[in-house]
DNA sequence: CCTATCACCTGCAGGC
DNA sequence: TGCCTGCAGGTGATAG
């Protein structure tokens, strides 16, 4: 479910919700969703630790810990709970639960169970963690400028969506703002990304981040149904113009938004706004 | 090194 | 109703 925005919304809903709390203990229920260390160790060394503060790079939450770092990743269904250690939850679908001391509980959800987490000795580059191997600068990290996009970019033999999907080039956007990023851009998505010139990267840095911050100030994005008053998952309203709208009018032409498969993945564009280059 | 494809999981919508 | 297929907002490993 999430990219940056609902990552975003996630941290500040969470940093809101716990707080400086102190972590009592720590169940795993499904193995497989810790990466790193094993699963008693990563328990064990949770315990007692006190999250200092709430932070993401691209996709993946950074619970700093103060000597230790804790990252987690969504993947497509993760979502976070803050209840009541007493309040009942769905026991099938809740892989991770951390007690705090005053009494509340953070449990990771997720139908799907591609979520990670992974905890780490703090180190000084919090782009240094093995987790974050593959992961680039973050789309709003300031080192991020429109020549450093084209120098990553334009030489790939890949099209305009897959280098917007490539977390390693700039993280955080997925599926559904790449196809909101390239109608902005008014750029059809399977664009051979060499066809660019220089001047279309700052383009493509300006409507990146003017998308992915507006979605992240309405609280995120939701496509399929889904209700949750409790949840803290980042699944709220925006209006997204052609994502997930195949068949009904483009906003700028009136014309039919169409559908496509690029990279094995479901893309949405206007055929009239939307040329190839 | 680069790109394409598969694997990881479960639930749900749509066709028959 | 039941079965089957395809599809879902992601990413790492593996195969060319």
């Amino acid at each position: 479910m999430p990219e940056l925005p609902e990552v975003e919304t996630v941290v500040r809903t969470l940093e809101k919700k716990l707080g400086h709390c102190t972590i009592e203990s720590v169940e795993v229920r499904w193995p497989k969703i810790i990466d790193t260390p094993d699963i008693k160790t990563f328990c064990d060394r949770l315990k007692g630790q006190t999250i200092q503060s709430y932070g993401r790079i691209g996709k993946y939450l950074m619970f700093d810990l103060g000597d230790q770092m804790l990252i987690a990743h969504m993947r497509m269904e993760g979502k976070f709970y803050v209840q009541k250690a007493e309040e009942p939850y769905d026991h099938k679908h809740v892989h991770l639960l951390i007690r705090m001391r005053d009494g509340f509980e953070l449990r990771y959800h997720d139908t799907r169970k591609f979520g990670r987490f992974a905890l780490y000795d703090k180190r000084e580059d919090p782009y240094a963690y093995p987790a974050l191997k593959h992961v680039g600068l973050d789309a709003f990290d300031e080192r991020l400028t429109p020549t450093y996009l084209y120098q990553q970019m334009h030489k790939r033999r890949i099209t305009l969506k897959q280098a917007l999907l490539d977390q390693q080039i700039m993280a955080g956007v997925g599926n559904i703002y790449a196809d909101e990023i390239c109608f902005a851009l008014r750029m059809h998505p399977a664009t051979k990304i060499w066809h660019l010139r220089k001047k279309d990267y700052e383009t493509m840095l300006t409507e990146t981040r003017r998308i992915l911050s507006g979605a992240a100030r309405a609280g995120g994005t939701t496509i399929r149904s889904y209700t949750s008053s409790l949840g803290v998952d980042g699944r709220f309203q925006l209006e997204l113009n052609v994502h997930a709208r195949e068949g009904e009018p483009c906003p700028i032409c009136q014309g039919m938004v169409k559908k496509i498969t690029l990279a094995t993945r479901g893309t949405y564009y206007c055929p009239a706004c939307q040329r190839k280059r």
